[in-house]
DNA sequence: TTATTATTGTCGCATTTTGAGACAATAATA
DNA sequence: TATTATTGTCTCAAAATGCGACAATAATAA
């Protein structure tokens, strides 16, 4: 909203790489449930993955962190590439066109983003806490969804959100990853629920923690009270 | 060398799209050596991987499948994208120019081939005794060479190998992909040497041909008897 | 103070998987 | 007929995994 008019009218088809884009999915975690922020176009009823374009002079993965920074507020995100989407398919121009549209952009400076585009697609682990998140100038909402309600997306982007899944389980098992949706200090419960959120099933409870704590890459701290009644956790840390 | 012109008289900036470019690390197994294919650019000495780009009307992958048939004479080959190389350092322009000049193109209109390129790496597993390599219109050979006797490689293509590898040892573990690099029928200890030669480390023969069989994917048929003053092994194939 | 409750850290044991050597079978040669 | 090199398969030990159990413990209830 605020920077609708700052950001769009500086911006001409010179600034951006054409036919490149990239979409990110971005995991949180709360509630015991894994979530992905979602945006909302203005007047359009359409709901896409955050995106956006290069700058000419710009590293893909810069371009990529410079997005996520504007959605969630974040610097030095967990963030990995998965796949770049280059169907014929996918090229849709009265998808983009309708949402210039709905945002009064009918200039002929903006004709390049109705050509076709590919796009990279990246996953980030993110701490649910941390995030503010923040719309862009083309949409009124930048939200959470759990990943088993989310809406209608456009395009591919159910696909992307499919495969970011199916990438994010697959690392799950080589590297210790699950630790980026969680904040600086957790405990081994709360690192079990986030693999069970990921792997869509329930672990047991001695094994999850032998093997975890078999990979000698967390720190434990102090116990944490909660007031319960029964015994207090351990706190873990990763690394250091 | 033939089609130097047939292929790019014809060719303008309008038929592919601009700023994408593919590169492929084609992976073939010869005297239990894993090799891939380096093309080698006419007068310039410059060695890089077999690469291209996507028409405006075509699949990303279909476009990569496109060039593979043009170099290694097959289709229906295993092709996997591993990642996509976006950084500003690898705009290198005076090496395309180099290349273009090489062999006599001043045109304006291969401009656009001047212009910052982002490259979407695949790897594919063929059988070596079915390509024959064929040089593009640009370079004068396309070699096999050893994984470990690579020329040095244009712009950040020795990265984009190292990185294929990588994915390649990955891949292994999860999928029985080293059967792409045999012909239709092999026996176990050709496939062990396969893999031995992808992780760079010698495997215990009855443990590989425990676990290997016990994926229950390959079909055992006769023997092979190769003339060899010992028991002959069975043959066997992939699925069906 | 003392029992109750819920959850934690950890252990033990059975099962499964893996690593490594061994041995008989066998295809060709001496 | 013995020799040689390699294969298919087995056995045994070692390691990893699945799963239940139990004492410890932080707060609450009696």
């Amino acid at each position: 909203m605020k920077n609708l008019y700052s950001k769009f009218s500086t911006v001409n088809e010179t600034t951006f790489l054409h036919h490149i884009a990239y979409d990110s999915v971005i995991f949180g975690f709360s509630g015991e449930k894994l979530k992905i922020l979602i945006m909302k176009y203005h007047n359009t009823g359409l709901y896409a993955l955050p995106g956006g374009f290069m700058q000419r002079d710009e590293n893909l993965n810069d371009a990529v962190r410079r997005g996520l920074k504007e959605r969630t507020g974040l610097e030095n995100i967990y963030l990995e590439q998965f796949y770049t989407f280059g169907d014929v398919a996918r090229y849709k121009p009265e998808i983009m066109q309708t949402i210039l549209e709905a945002n009064g952009h009918h200039s002929e400076s903006y004709q390049w983003m109705l050509n076709r585009f590919i796009s990279v697609a990246y996953y980030a682990l993110i701490n649910y806490n941390d995030v503010v998140p923040t719309p862009d100038a083309l949409s009124d909402s930048c939200d959470w969804y759990d990943m088993d309600e989310l809406p209608y997306l456009m395009l591919d982007h159910a696909e992307i959100v499919a495969k970011a899944l199916q990438t994010l389980r697959e690392n799950l098992e080589r590297k210790l990853v699950g630790t980026n949706l969680l904040p600086p200090l957790f405990t081994l419960t709360e690192l079990q629920k986030v693999y069970e959120a990921i792997l869509g099933e329930k672990l047991h409870r001695g094994t999850f923690q032998r093997k975890i704590l078999g990979l000698g890459l967390l720190q434990r701290h102090e116990k944490q009270f909660l007031g319960k009644a029964h015994k207090a956790p351990f706190l873990y840390s990763f690394g250091d």
